[in-house]
DNA sequence: TCGCCCCTTTGACTTTTGTCAGCGTTCGTG
DNA sequence: CACGAACGCTGACAAAAGTCAAAGGGGCGA
């Protein structure tokens, strides 16, 4: 756990260039090295957490849309990418906002479970360095078997990376082939102990699949288009951690759920801040049932995605 | 709670600037501003704590004294700062040090005791500012009825500004002239309410007075040195938010404590982090009793002080 | 021991950032 | 309605930081 004597420069130099203020010549005069050494730990201290550089998020989160869907709908905090005008480009400022809200949420010492999926894995892409030594970050549903780009195990490990953070993957297959064997496996001590850490955990990040025929878990193997039909048809509206969820965001007791290995439904929804990211327009229906379902205490999305939510919230809510 | 508009610019220049990456021009461009302007907004961004520049602290933690220390006294985390060579002066380093050892356990939502003396003045002057919106700092024991630099109305009105936090201040005198008085002072709701408060802290940062006649409790005014010279002989080895403690740690049932409007010293012991910040050698029988009272989980202290600590604990474990 | 390779460090150059006096605009006041 | 003060913005200059090719140095295998 001691820092590697190499390191120690970096302490050093970013400790007086960034807390004691002192100018980049100072600071190479006082540790007897070259102004360009300096620059270049500096650098190397930014890119490694020792230095941590954080923008308030506010101007996401302190918005008329973003405090009423606060307010109605019962979130903890929303943010909002803004769209159109000058704004830069939505899809590109998702993952950095919901990058800056999550490790505005995050300190030394907690528990992170994270999902999986394009959304989580580019805002794992763009999550600034950290130093959350202590912290754990802990994969929240089994592995898919066939290489695929946005893979589980990926995206826990780069969150871990980047935040100095322990790294938990889950060793097991998303979907098995029946449901006894994944009844099994669920026995086994290496995923009991998995699931345990899941329930300690704090703080989770994901988002919600859709059910399209060409969403993730299609494209990724775990289930035929056909299949997805089906369980359309039985009621199913959105993908939560490999599981499909009905519309009122509940567990379905359905040939796919049984097959699969990962964090249970129940268990998501009683972690304390649960942060949902949604990038996609095509997601709505499958974001409103987690919403109902109680997946959701911090949300991220765009502002034509709040609208939608606020007006579909109205239209459920006023007849009743 | 809505950001005032002119601070709007300051979110979008911070924003673009350091999470974005862009140059100065870059995002002058983008808001259609001067240069100049942005440099401007950006300084004021980090000076109102909109962006938070924060270096690991761990040149401090990781050090074999710090490590034995943690071990065999248990404490939670200690920082050791270094004296002698090349090394700066401990005197202002401390401070510095203990100020960014305590924005390392805060988190937004948190509440915060905040004892008083000159220490803690010390740290709240070089705080960093950050953006802990919907934090909480408490104040935990009563003001000095004498102007005095270091009040701990100030203290804690200071370190809540910094912190963009809400600061709770204590509306009573420190020392109330009669028991009875302070007694039914204590019965008041207001202080009640305040108590409540102090009870919900997870975290206090706090020095430990020592009970030498030109301690701080005498030159407040608090209690006379002759006072506390009688103290001294009935136990008293340390001041701990105005009340004085014995060797042990524990509160003494003597006049001036009967008298004190404070937290108490049992419910200090009971917030989860307590963070030490211990300056002068003088103070070192003052720590010590406060540590067999287990009113310390998180220290930082000199190189030598940690030293002494050591020897004195090796001292009193040896023979048992 | 020599030579090679790789990583660190440096000096010199370029780019970026900080600063400040002066200008313009706005808002409050007589 | 005119005046003055105050504040914010800008352009130009000075200072600081970033970058890169080349030199230095340490470890390891031959």
């Amino acid at each position: 756990m001691a820092i590697r004597p190499a390191e120690q420069i970096l302490h050093k130099a970013a400790w007086l260039y960034y807390t004691h203020g002192m100018r980049q010549d100072e600071v190479a005069k006082h540790l007897d090295i070259s102004r360009a050494s300096v620059a270049m730990y500096l650098r190397r201290a930014r890119e490694m957490g020792i230095v941590t550089i954080a923008t308030s998020t506010e101007l996401f989160s302190d918005d008329v849309l973003a405090r009423t869907l606060e307010d109605r709908l019962g979130f903890d905090a929303v943010w909002i990418v803004p769209e159109g005008g000058h704004a830069l480009d939505p899809a590109a400022e998702m993952p950095v906002v919901a990058a800056a809200a999550f490790q505005s949420l995050v300190k030394k010492g907690d528990t992170i479970g994270v999902a999986w999926g394009r959304t989580v894995y580019h805002i794992a892409d763009v999550m600034p360095f950290a130093d959350l030594q202590g912290a754990t970050v802990v994969q929240l549903c089994g592995n898919l078997g066939a290489p695929y780009s946005y893979r589980p195990d990926q995206c826990t490990t780069e969150i871990a990376r980047r935040l100095n953070a322990e790294g938990i993957n889950f060793y097991a297959p998303l979907v098995m082939s029946t449901p006894e064997l994944a009844d099994a496996l669920r026995r086994e001590p290496v995923i009991q102990e998995q699931m345990a850490r899941i329930s300690e955990c704090s703080l989770v990040l994901y988002s919600v699949g859709g059910i399209e025929p060409d969403s993730h878990l299609v494209k990724c193997g775990a289930v035929t288009a056909d299949e997805l039909k089906a369980l359309e048809a039985q009621g199913a509206r959105g993908v939560i951690a490999g599981q499909v969820i009905d519309g009122d965001g509940q567990w379905m007791d359905c040939a796919h759920n049984r097959r699969c290995i990962s964090a249970s439904i129940s268990s998501i929804r009683s972690i304390p801040r649960r942060m949902m990211v949604v990038e996609q327009m095509e997601k709505f229906d499958a974001l409103y049932a987690a919403i109902r379902g109680g997946l959701v205490s911090h949300l991220v999305v765009t502002a034509s995605m709040a609208k939608r939510l606020l007006e579909r919230f109205d239209a459920d809510a006023g007849p009743a």
